[in-house]
DNA sequence: TCTTCCGCTTACGTTAACGTCAATTTCGTT
DNA sequence: AACGAAATTGACGTTAACGTAAGCGGAAGA
């Protein structure tokens, strides 16, 4: 494990100064948004972060910052990395056009009924495993009562 | 595709009697219950059913059958193989025992509780995608109200 | 007999989203 | 100069549940 992060507390303090720069390291952003570095270098390579560099280092604008904000809400309403990439460069294409909003518009409501398929399914399977409890508990009760 | 299987309809007046019937071959039961073979042999590989062998040939018994049932049910509900393997096998030990019983009980209610907490968590991502779509809605509306 | 169907085994491929490891390098302190 | 923390690239590993391909055998039907 050589790259680990923590919280640390201590730092707290600064957060008025810090959140109000310009620029992010690697490590900033992994610690605010709690992933690693791993994290956004990957997705560096799949082409949703595109941080400048100060030789090696990368540099995060606030820009990179708030694409990176849409990436992990994407991933938090199940979207796949590809598909917010997608939706990312084409909005990124010519910036609030009217038709990629409705492009994506209509991509959020189809993620809307697949989620609520998906609900559908889980309820279901809560159904099923509820009744099979009930049948082994009564199962349970029949044994206890007939060994008493 | 080598392996297909395909619904005869013409086959169906006949359940009764093949129902009935106490030997399946796989592909029997890969129709039945609408799997590939591969799925069937790769259950197999993982120890979750043992159907016996006419040579080569394997040979599902109701029990077997049975088995698989018990299979496709648990991934329903969201185990993984892995998982229902140990049940399996746990209460195939002694049969319907009461301790066993107790164990499966419990992680049926772990696994309720799983499912309720992926609820929440779809119904979390639906509410933030439906409130984004009303954003978008919204300003898309002042767009075509501006341009009229 | 030829073809087709059904079945067999072995083994590598797939997908997603990273994790892990190795070998360096750069930076700020002390 | 030395040290640790933080950074870099590249490449292989992981997990689940199969898919796919290659190559083979035996039985049934035209």
């Amino acid at each position: 494990m050589k790259e680990r992060f923590k919280h640390f507390p201590s730092d707290a303090e600064a957060s008025d100064i810090e959140r109000a720069r310009k620029l992010f390291t690697i490590g900033d952003l992994a610690r605010e948004f709690d992933i690693t570095l791993r994290t956004l270098r990957f997705y560096e390579d799949k082409g949703l972060l595109t941080p400048k560099r100060d030789g090696n280092t990368r540099l995060y604008s606030r820009r990179d910052r708030a694409r990176l904000k849409l990436v992990l809400m994407g991933k938090r309403v199940g979207f796949s990395l590809d598909e917010i990439r997608e939706m990312i460069d084409l909005y990124d294409l010519k910036d609030g056009q009217e038709t990629q909003l409705r492009v994506s518009l209509e991509k959020f409501r189809e993620q809307i009924v697949a989620l609520e398929r998906q609900k559908r399914d889980i309820e279901e399977a809560i159904g099923d495993l509820t009744r099979t409890c009930d049948v082994v508990e009564g199962i349970l009760k029949q044994r206890t009562a007939e060994a008493g």
